[in-house]
RNA sequence: GGGCGCUUAGCUCAGCUGGUUAGAGCGCUACCUUCACACGGUAGAGGUCCCCGGUUCGAGUCCGGGAGCGCCUACCA
């Protein structure tokens, strides 16, 4: 026999000094490759599982929201494949069209250059140079976090692959109409140069001012009066609306109006959409530069005019002493002369909300301009009914009427981009003007019936090839084996802020191109917040970096707290101290495993334990072990990765070593120990390193690889064993979880008799029971047999400093008496002892004295006692006699120390 | 204007289909350097569950109304 073996491992523990090791090793084993298995109707082929990683910004540095979802999306992926799924993590990048772009051109900026200096192919060529650079970065921090991706199929959106999927799937759209190419007034970024999507113009409240302007009526003396924000404008006024109903001006249908200024002649129209209350009742209508007033031209087939130009500035049509002036300049300018004129009636301060470009800041413009639109309204219909006959489920579920409203009141896409990084739009044209959208230059040829051809010089926006992302990754439209077997995926995580932007999007296309959902199930997580609850930004200096956490606590912490911190429908407050919480969680698995090794000698990890022969602490040990593995299981199906860490760390820390250590430490004592204590001692850390690994993966594998014989469980990893199951046989019965419950319920009164003298547990005691009544039911009789058995008072000794347990009564002067389930408790102290302070007890009387108030009171009503169920009533009757007894107690104790004191 | 969500201990949050005296982490207090761990142990203090009303034997939980906060959406110019 071994005496104490030395264990060769650190008191604190060191993340550092395993974690890059551990992702080496994975990546080198290549344990997260993927392949279809070659026999799919074989027995026991595997089933797969698949998850696509929401593509981060080729040039950009992963951020907190990528730390949260890609430790869910890595949790879900390693729970998967040891449960013995063939689980594809697919990794990539996305180029980003805007973002990197702008990225370059700030480079270039710094070189006094513009990408027009450089010419379309070598600013693309500059831009490859920077994915090139970049492109690792985003790899090395998802190894840092423990990602467990399969890189060989590592994609990225601009790969030769994903753009023949793009230009497959603009063609076909093209054929079947949806796509097409027209004028329209779209939303303008003059801060990016080019139209953005409905999305990607955010509303903001903005200060301004209202005024109002006379337009005089042609051939009356009479004026009348519009409200307007945006004066300039009404060098391109067109109309002027009024509400059908409007009794005010109604007299003026038919008649026009002179636009100041201009001094043109424009109709009055009625239409519902005035708001009769607001202003004057009376709206200019601009259909070149308001949305709203182009739709009213529209329904009223009135022309436009375009008075500002693309660059922001004021065209030729506004005439000839506006046209070049910048938008501010030229509104300066109206007003001076509508003053003149004496046609400015009011001006007042008015705060509204206005468009402005996300991405650029700039207010949006919205402009008459010549780009592709796609029209997603079938699309969305398949995407509403998808979500709503459960083939796409939204968790949390609460996401459904977003995703309902807005699917329900979609308008056309604007696709086109007028930007140079991106996919090229596969439409050329030929002198003529004639335009053939084909999938190559030599389909468009073929189609023109010569080469004469120049291609659209506008790219797509990102959005439309992050659509195809799910199964443009496996090979689309390419019939492969990867997409039989990996389509659709199984689940989606990713960030609610971009719901439409791209999930609804990607099972737009999913749907229409394949027939499938692209998704069964989409997790949308919260927003990750720093300790305030305020959201993140540089310029309020309150960005945390994944990295910088990973360096200060370990990817393990980092990891469990978020994925701890991620309760449905909520955002993330994250505070650096929690994650010190759980980088001590991380140093206590550490230690109960440094001290289960030095304890097990040549033990082996056992595979099977004969359960038969084991005591209670370690039939008990097991049963926690097996309804935590439920419980983590059921928590995980549902995405509620709060639960499933919550229980994983009570489990470890409470059950395993806050009681299971402690008892296990009597047990393995020299003359006192019991069955199988090394065995089950091992068998729980194993299983409990197996359950934590999903979220933990670096400290359970550098743990697990230590434990004696594991590779009985696996040869080689820990990702690989499998996954615990619950264990129905080890649950304990309800008699065990009694005699459970009463023991701990004795070392409790012990301790909290000690701590309420001031005593430590150095100062030891005698436990006297009793029959709390005079006749003795069984059950009492086994409770003090129970007690008082050698095991039970070994482990009262270890735990509760109980020298001795005895059937008498406590000698006089030991005044505490607790009764539990009839027997009564008693604790004599060796040292003469300090009377327990009189405040606290009294204290404690009182409260006791209420709740038996209550609860007599809750007896008493009949109609409780008719209708209550019978559990209910039984457990208030029992409640109601402990707390009678602890009265007893409480006033006893009083009285002794009053006579003492 | 429409929709959604939130309001529970000093802080950040759990509380499933209503059922004993409402929980966790951190923080705080007292005692303990006990041979796995001071990133530790034991014990403890701390809450009119936002307000009002209703249903019920019983409401943090269900229903109605209100207040405050947040987000999404929207053609009152």
């Amino acid at each position: 026999m071994r005496t104490t073996p030395i264990i060769e491992m650190e008191k604190r523990f060191d993340p550092k000094s395993y974690e890059s090791h551990w992702q080496n090793e994975w990546a080198a084993k290549e344990y997260f490759v993927c392949a279809v298995p070659a026999d799919l109707s074989a027995q026991g082929a595997q089933q797969p599982y698949c998850i696509m990683i929401p593509p981060p910004n080729i040039t950009g540095k992963l951020h907190m929201g990528h730390a949260l979802q890609s430790t869910l999306q890595d949790l879900l992926t390693r729970w998967r494949r040891m449960q013995g799924r063939n689980a594809l993590w697919l990794p990539g990048t996305d180029h980003a069209g805007i973002a990197t772009q702008l990225m370059v051109e700030r480079d270039l900026a710094k070189a006094g250059q513009s990408r027009q200096d450089l010419g379309r192919e070598r600013f693309l060529e500059r831009v490859w140079a920077w994915k090139e650079q970049y492109q690792g970065n985003i790899r090395k921090q998802l190894d840092l976090l423990g990602a467990s991706c399969d890189w060989t199929r590592e994609r990225f959106t601009l790969d030769e692959g994903l753009s023949r999927a793009v230009r497959e799937a603009f063609v076909r759209l093209y054929e079947e109409g949806r796509i097409t190419r027209g004028e329209y007034l779209v939303n303008w970024s003059t801060g990016l140069d080019t139209a953005i999507s409905d999305l990607e113009v955010e509303m903001r409240p903005a200060k301004d001012k209202l005024w109002k302007i006379a337009y005089p009526i042609a051939d009356s003396k009479e004026r009348v009066v519009v409200a307007t924000t945006r004066p300039e404008t009404l060098l391109g006024d067109t109309a002027l609306a009024v509400h059908p109903d409007d009794e005010r001006y109604r007299h003026l249908l038919g008649k026009q109006a002179v636009v100041p200024i201009a001094g043109r002649l424009i109709p009055f129209v009625a239409d519902e959409s005035v708001e009769r209350g607001f202003g004057t009742g009376v709206v200019k209508v601009t259909p070149y530069h308001d949305m709203a007033d182009f739709e009213t031209g529209r329904r009223h087939g009135l022309p436009g005019i375009q008075v500002i130009d693309r660059k922001g500035l004021m065209t030729a049509a506004a005439g000839a002493e506006f046209a070049g002036l910048d938008v501010e300049a030229a509104r300066e300018l109206v007003l001076v002369k509508l003053r003149a004129a004496g046609l400015l009636v009011h001006e007042e301060d008015y705060l509204h909300n206005v468009g402005f470009c996300q991405r650029s800041g700039v207010r949006v413009q919205p402009l008459m301009s010549t780009q592709w639109f796609c029209d997603v309204s079938a699309m969305a219909a398949q995407a509403l009914a998808a979500q709503q006959d459960g083939r796409l489920e939204l968790v949390p579920a609460s996401w459904g009427k977003t995703w309902e409203h807005w699917l329900q009141n979609i308008r056309p896409w604007c696709i086109s981009r007028q930007l140079w990084w991106g996919h090229q739009i596969p439409a050329w044209y030929d002198e003529a003007g004639r335009c053939f959208v084909a999938r190559s230059r030599e389909e468009a040829a073929a189609q023109a019936g010569h080469d004469r051809l120049t291609q659209d010089g506008d790219v797509l926006d990102t959005w439309f090839s992050s659509a195809l992302w799910p199964f443009s990754t496996l090979g689309w439209p390419e019939k492969t084996a990867d997409l039989a077997y990996f389509y659709p995926t199984s689940v989606l995580i990713t960030g609610f802020d971009i719901l439409f932007f791209w999930v609804a999007r990607m099972a737009m296309m999913g749907l229409h191109f394949t027939g499938q959902s692209p998704f069964a199930r989409v997790h949308l997580t919260g927003l990750v917040r720093d300790a305030e609850g305020v959201k993140m930004s540089k310029t309020k200096g309150n960005v945390l970096d994944p990295v910088d956490l990973v360096e200060e606590y370990g990817a393990d912490a980092v990891r469990f707290t978020l994925a701890l911190l991620d309760s449905p429908g909520r955002d993330i407050p994250l505070d650096p101290e929690r994650m010190a919480g759980y980088r001590a969680f991380g140093n206590k698995i550490w230690n109960a495993t440094r001290f289960a090794l030095s304890k097990v000698g040549d033990t082996q990890v056992p595979t099977s334990i004969g359960y038969a022969r084991l005591a209670l602490p370690e039939r008990w040990i097991l049963s926690r072990l097996s309804e935590t593995a439920a419980s983590v299981d059921a928590a995980l199906e549902e995405f509620r990765f709060d639960i499933a860490c919550r229980d994983l760390y009570h489990f470890f820390w409470s059950d395993f070593c806050d009681w299971y250590i402690e008892m296990a430490k009597s047990g393995l004592d020299p003359g006192g120990e019991r069955l199988l204590v090394k065995e089950v001692l091992l068998l729980t850390l194993d299983r409990a390193l197996r359950l934590l690994h999903p979220v933990m993966p670096f400290l359970t594998e550098e743990l697990w690889q230590k434990l004696p014989g594991h590779e009985a469980i696996h040869p080689q990893t820990i990702c690989l064993s499998a996954y615990p199951a619950p264990e129905a046989a080890w649950i304990l019965s309800s008699a065990e979880t009694e005699e459970m419950v009463r023991f701990r319920e004795t070392v409790t009164i012990v301790r909290n008799e000690r701590a309420d003298r001031k005593l430590t547990h150095r100062d030891k005691a005698e436990l006297y029971l009793q029959s709390a009544k005079s006749e003795v039911p069984h059950s009492e009789v086994d409770a003090i047999r129970f007690l008082t058995s050698e095991s039970v008072q070994r482990l009262l000794s270890s735990m509760a400093g109980i020298r001795k347990v005895l059937v008498a009564e406590p000698p006089p002067g030991v005044a505490n008496r607790h009764i539990r389930d009839g027997v009564s408790l008693s604790v004599r102290f060796d040292v003469v002892v300090e009377a327990v302070d009189p405040e606290k007890l009294r204290l404690e009387l009182t409260k006791c004295e209420e709740n038996i108030v209550k609860v007599r009171a809750r007896l008493e009503s009949a109609e409780f006692v008719a209708k209550a169920p019978e559990a209910v009533i039984a457990g208030a009757r029992k409640n109601l006699e402990t707390l009678e007894l602890e009265r007893a107690r409480l006033r006893a104790v009083l009285e002794m120390d009053s006579q003492a004191g």
